[in-house]
DNA sequence: TATAAAAGTTAGGTAAGTCTAACAAAATAA
DNA sequence: TTATTTTGTTAGACTTACCTAACTTTTATA
């Protein structure tokens, strides 16, 4: 059985490592900084979870996950996701406040009552902020995607998903009119500042390196052919 | 803020007064016995709420609630009600298994999110179990109605509550062939040892008294006569 | 009404999960 | 290759919510 504290680990631990095309391990600091902890506690955690099997760690070394602290870690991510799913779609709640929400509901579960839950969303691919759903074996297919920051001048593309679930940048997103699934075409990319003009549903607008690297989007050919990653 | 702990109290103050129809005060013993704790646990905790204004107390006294104290925990409990009806009517969990899950759910809520589910929910005046739900401001009213070994012979009622959550008591109740809304005849009772013979949908059961003082009873005439008492 | 039983309190202890401060190791740069 | 910076660890402390054991107050009973 793993307590709250636990599961947040590992789920952190899961978004830092397999779900951030990086490494596959991750220092104490980091996973503080991410947790909103000192590197102290995070210390002692990572010793306890390593201890129970579900990370591979030792001192002064890297943490990566085991089989089972991924799965542990994925299921916790599926929780997390679903019941956003649920608070959106069935409760209208705003994508803005259903993450804090979910950050408390995905640690009340069965895996019966998840399965259920699943199946009454319709077996939904995705969250409100475009993030697949882990299967309830933990397994996840993350589509090909990149940054509008990593967007191509002069393309047209799909907005997918948004990597920042803060309520401040969910609010801006909302505020400039877009919406995940619309179709934008990249105007142009100031070198010197990174500033990208964007063109979509008949208005430009301007936005910082800072907000487009935290917007997923697909082109229009790799939505069609699977295997395209233009 | 409450946390989960001070929640759990109040709202077990709350049925083991208002909801009872009996003292309007418990005494520690009592509390904790019910909080499954022991009184040295529940001594320190009442001290905290009394000092956080939740309820009214003094050394060596017993345990009443303020207003503040018992809107609080009836809203738990409207909480604790609202999530098992989700779970029961959308998620189709057997009514024997909503209560676990309910214990945590209940602590994870905002007004708002309460009141969407509530609407989601179409606005239900029971849980699963028969009980009332508590409004947004946390008032109740529990219809007239009395235990099944309260009922009077020869008489025909309404089963319209449990009083017992247990899975053993709900899976017994299940496997007897009962449904909440059922009507049944009460056939005989026995005054040797309280042993109740019904009858309903063409069969006779003979039940204990254990099991009847925990069956809520209504007859066809107070089921439309509001203030008839029967 | 004295005494036994029941009810309630206090003191001190534990575990989980957090912290700060001081220290140690590893990585990086001079 | 030594010094500095970054990263990570250890020790000791705090808070919440529990516990047990010993004690006190209240209530019930003989």
């Amino acid at each position: 059985m793993l307590s709250n504290a636990e599961e947040n680990y590992l789920k952190s631990i899961v978004q830092l490592t397999i779900l951030t095309m990086g490494s596959d391990e991750v220092g104490v600091n980091k996973l503080a900084e991410y947790l909103s902890l000192k590197p102290a506690t995070v210390s002692d955690m990572v010793r306890k979870l390593r201890d129970k099997g579900y990370i591979n760690y030792q001192k002064y070394g890297k943490v990566s996950l085991t089989d089972d602290g991924k799965k542990a870690g994925m299921l916790v991510i599926r929780r997390h996701r679903l019941w956003e799913t649920f608070l959106h779609e069935k409760l209208e709640c705003p994508w803005d406040e259903v993450h804090d929400l979910a950050e408390r509901l995905e640690h009340v579960h069965t895996r019966k009552l998840m399965d259920q839950l699943d199946k009454f969303l319709g077996y939904p691919e995705f969250d409100p902020h475009g993030d697949a759903i882990p299967d309830s074996n933990g397994n996840i297919v993350i589509p090909f995607r990149k940054t509008l920051a990593e967007g191509e001048v002069k393309k047209r593309y799909k907005v997918i998903a948004v990597a920042d679930e803060s309520v401040d940048f969910l609010r801006f997103f909302d505020k400039l009119g877009l919406k995940i699934n619309d179709e934008i075409e990249l105007v142009e990319r100031n070198d010197f500042d990174g500033l990208i003009t964007l063109r979509f549903s008949g208005q430009s607008v301007v936005v910082s390196p800072k907000f487009s690297e935290n917007v997923y989007i697909v082109c229009a050919k790799c939505l069609k052919a699977k295997d395209c990653q233009c």
